[in-house]
DNA sequence: GTGTTTGTTATCAA
DNA sequence: CTTGATAACAAACA
C-alpha cells in the first residue's frame, strides 16, 4: 500500500537511476495495465527518455524528454504496484519467481519491463492489477494535478491556514476528511490511522469538531509521521518494496496499524479495531479522545 | 467457500 | 453546484 512516503522514496530513487537514460525497448504482457494503446505507447516511449520524476498524492508523473502529443508518463501504484530497478549484472544472477513478497524479476505479476540502452531493466510489478501507466499531454497532467489533489504536505502549500479551512463546516469524519486526496494528498489508511494516534484524536470525530489545539497537533503530526516513514524508507506491511526491491522499516515504527491486540506503546491499553467506512481502523480508546 | 486487504472512482442521496 | 456515504473493483491469501 504505497502512500506518500513509499512513493516519495522511490521517486528520489528511481529519478538518480534512470535520469537521461535512453529508452531501448519495452515489453508489455499486460495490456490491462497500460491506459494507451500498446503501439501508440511503444512509439512515444522507445528511444526517448525520462528526464525527471515528479510526484503529487501518490501519483508518479515521469517527464518526457522529447515531447510532442505526450509530455509525461503517469505511473500511479495503487494497492500492490511495485517499480523494481536492476542493472543488468543483478539481472544475469537473479532468477525467475512466483510470490509476491520475492521481489526476483520478472515474476508473475510483472505487467511491463522498460530496458534501457545500458542493458539495466524497470519493472512494473502489480499482482492486482488496480496500477496503471498513462501517456497524457502536458496540458492533461496539469489539469489531473488540479481537479484531483489538495494540498500536497511537505511543501509551502501546506499550511495551518490552509488546513484549518479544510475542517471549518465539514460534517465528515476526521479520517475520511485527512483520506480525502480532493483535500489533502498523500496519505492512506496507514498513516491516517497513524497521524490520528499521534495527534490524540480519535478517527471518526466530526472534522468540525476540533478545537483549535487539537487541529494544530493533527497539522504537524500528519508532516512529522510522513517525514519519520521517509527517513526510514516508507512501511512495509504487505507488499511494498522500494525500488531496489528492499523493504522500509517504519513498520516497526507504527503505533497503531496492524498492532490490534497488542498493547498501546504508550498507556499499554489494547489497541482496538474496527471497520469504519469500509476500511479497517485502528486506535487506541484511552490516548485517543 | 469466506472474509480480508485498500486507492480510487462510480453512484446515489441530500 | 457541493458534500457525504457507500459499493464496487481487482486478486491473492489465511
Amino acid at each position: 500500500m504505497p502512500e506518500l512516503p513509499e512513493v516519495e522514496t522511490i521517486r528520489r530513487d528511481l529519478e538518480k537511476k534512470i535520469a537521461g537514460q535512453k529508452i531501448k525497448d519495452i515489453e508489455i504482457l499486460a495490456t490491462k495495465s497500460v491506459h494507451n494503446k500498446s503501439a501508440e505507447f511503444l512509439k512515444v516511449l522507445v528511444g526517448n527518455n525520462f528526464s525527471h520524476i515528479e510526484r503529487r498524492g501518490k501519483l508518479l508523473m515521469f517527464a518526457l524528454d522529447k515531447t510532442g502529443k505526450f509530455g509525461f508518463l503517469l505511473i500511479h501504484l495503487k494497492m500492490t504496484g511495485q517499480l523494481i530497478y536492476r542493472h543488468k549484472k543483478q539481472l544475469l544472477a537473479g532468477g525467475h519467481s512466483q510470490s509476491a513478497m520475492d521481489t526476483n524479476v520478472p515474476n508473475k505479476f510483472t505487467r511491463v519491463i522498460f530496458t534501457f540502452s545500458d542493458g539495466s531493466q524497470l519493472f512494473f510489478n502489480d499482482m492486482r492489477r488496480f496500477g496503471y501507466l498513462k501517456l497524457v499531454s502536458t496540458e492533461e497532467k496539469e489539469k489531473i494535478v488540479k481537479n484531483n489533489f489538495g494540498i500536497e504536505p511537505l511543501t509551502p502549500d501546506y499550511t495551518f491556514e490552509a488546513f484549518e479551512k479544510l475542517f471549518k463546516k465539514r460534517q465528515t469524519n476526521v479520517k475520511a476528511l485527512i483520506l480525502n486526496q480532493k483535500l489533502i494528498s498523500g496519505i492512506g489508511n496507514i498513516y491516517a490511522d497513524e497521524a490520528c494516534f499521534d495527534a490524540g484524536i480519535l478517527p471518526f470525530r466530526k472534522a468540525s469538531t476540533l478545537t483549535k489545539a487539537e487541529l494544530e497537533k493533527l497539522y504537524h503530526k500528519i508532516a512529522h509521521v510522513l517525514k519519520l516513514a521517509i527517513k526510514n524508507r516508507g512501511t512495509t506491511f504487505n507488499n511494498y518494496v522500494d525500488s531496489d526491491g528492499r523493504t522500509g522499516s517504519h513498520v516497526n515504527f507504527l503505533n497503531v496499524y496492524g498492532r490490534d491486540g497488542e498493547k498501546c506503546k504508550h498507556c499499554k491499553s489494547i489497541i482496538l479495531k474496527v471497520k469504519h467506512a469500509g476500511r479497517g481502523t485502528h486506535y487506541c480508546s484511552k490516548c485517543q479522545k
